[in-house]
DNA sequence: GATGAATGAGAATTCATTCAT
DNA sequence: TATGAATGAATTCTCATTCAT
């Protein structure tokens, strides 16, 4: 009943997908919770992604590749000037505020799926490669990028799960160990 | 029908449980499959652990004492006269051989299901304080040991997650760093 | 198996779960006992009802309503031109007769079952209001009707609970005294 | 271990049980239930009771002889000096009083179950009988103390069911036709 | 195309009761 | 005698997917 002509569709479910993923974790994304988030019927979800893995993996490539997502806004950071140890840092100590962690929760999430669904690898290794890439315009090379990403990925699990707080001195002398 | 008396069913469901999780992702823990896992009735599983997180807990924190984990083994790479940097490319270079990832993915499944599960999360948190402790018996302070879990974490991800080979040069040269 | 296209289906389970209340009482009805009752796979009832809540209301809802119901055969007594009283008490009369107090005892679940189910408390709350509704037709005020509703209550609960026979000549005393 | 030595153990559990029922009605009552209300063993329950309704019926007596009971109480109002009718409101106003429903709705759940169970039914026909017995004392005859039985319970019903204020008024004028 | 209904499997729990010790 | 463990059935509920319309 109503709503017959409606060409986003598509759009708005990969939409509400990765908004369910974000909020509940990959564990939460059900055909259910998707129809219910996009305000679209059942049927409608099936109807657009034969399967929850065909959404789920529409939806990831998507956070990766939008242009307002997480990864987009470490240029952020690291465009404003300053040197590239201190642009990190900043982003790292937002990343840890509390307030709000969904962006990189999302990350980890793409990550620990990835690790026993060999269709998110490809997905969660372009995401690396991108923050390489990335980081690798600031670096002296490719390599030191790599290790980099590392550095922060395991900064980043760590701020996140231990209780401790952020420590601006340590974090910086970190990163410049490996910027060198 | 028999199997009245056995004493240690409680632990055997505990080994059930960490060969589910390790083979199979904390996702593919259930009662019905650790109690298949374990030769046991359902029930029984649910009469030892009445929730399946206080199952989880259990198993995580047991693969954190077992003397056999993961990290104890690390002892093995450090102590074996070689400098610290030596051992832990060593040590990377055969958590990455393609043959047992499992202890390594065992210990990432922790770490980011903990980002989700808040119960998870002090066990996770005590994980990687023993890492930073047992590496800074052979730093020189507490903070490089700190630095470098978090390096070889992400390094560790980075080589279960994409596909690059190993590259003993360029890991032992981001140790070195910040070993400095 | 066969059987994809049934329209009713809500229905009938509404129905069956009316009869395994009658049946059984509140305590009898469970998403399995529905399935049986309506002939129809288990999950067909959690398709139609999300909870069980959901279930009892749409039943008891349907109980108040119908028009073979309980409250709807009082009509039947009191409009046959004898007197309020009269009618009252082969109303009664007739609820007390061995054979079939079903009808009665299924109104009585569903009024103490609300005690302890807030959201059944409305449609017992509505119960009641109706049955007021009805005899104030017959009464001199609406605070008679309330007062004749209480009485016939609690009359019928002494008739279903405990052992005495009806005494045509207490009752009508009793309600003489209430009619005025 | 340790509290080998316990006399009133099987007392003990009667006394949880009853809380149980009081708190979460009947339905809540189960052996681990009345167990961890009477921080007792589970085994224990078992043992004392062989099954859960021998330990519903010990409770269910014992809330009608225990001298701090429900019906105890209505003395107090009783013999207050004050007419019967002036007490029988109080009682009532009081009952009706939103801070502490549990001795009435323990009452309505007996009654509840007892259409049900007939193992409870005497239970519950005994409370009514002594309530009438009580109320017996003050009036001119046995029929008036059962019809004000009668109406006292349909009062109380409503005016837990419904959300209508207490009417004193009204309630008073019912009383007093009935009590003549 | 689009969708509401259908369904069977499986999820976590709860539980009364039995039994070995 | 007392009790912790055991167990199998039942509970509610969720879900991916299929299908008739």
């Amino acid at each position: 009943m109503a709503r017959r002509y409606d060409p986003d569709r598509r759009q708005r479910i990969v939409d509400a997908a990765i908004r369910v993923v974000s909020e509940h974790g990959i564990d939460g994304l059900s055909h259910r919770s998707v129809a219910a988030a996009a305000d679209v019927p059942l049927g409608s979800t099936t109807y657009h992604f034969a399967t929850l893995d065909d959404l789920l993996i529409a939806a990831l490539r998507q956070v990766n590749s939008d242009p307002a997502s997480f990864l987009a806004s470490w240029e952020h950071y690291l465009e404003s000037g300053q040197s590239l140890v201190d642009g990190l840092v900043r982003l790292l100590e937002d990343c840890a505020a509390t307030d709000d962690r969904s962006h990189v929760r999302l990350e980890y999430d793409l990550y620990l799926a990835a690790l026993r669904r060999d269709r998110l690898q490809p997905i969660a290794a372009a995401c690396l490669d991108e923050m390489v890439e990335l980081l690798a315009r600031y670096t002296k090379d490719d390599a030191t990028a790599r290790t980099l990403v590392a550095l922060i990925d395991g900064l980043l699990l760590q701020l996140l799960l231990t209780g401790r707080p952020f420590d601006r001195a340590e974090v910086r002398a970190a990163l410049a160990r490996v910027v060198g």
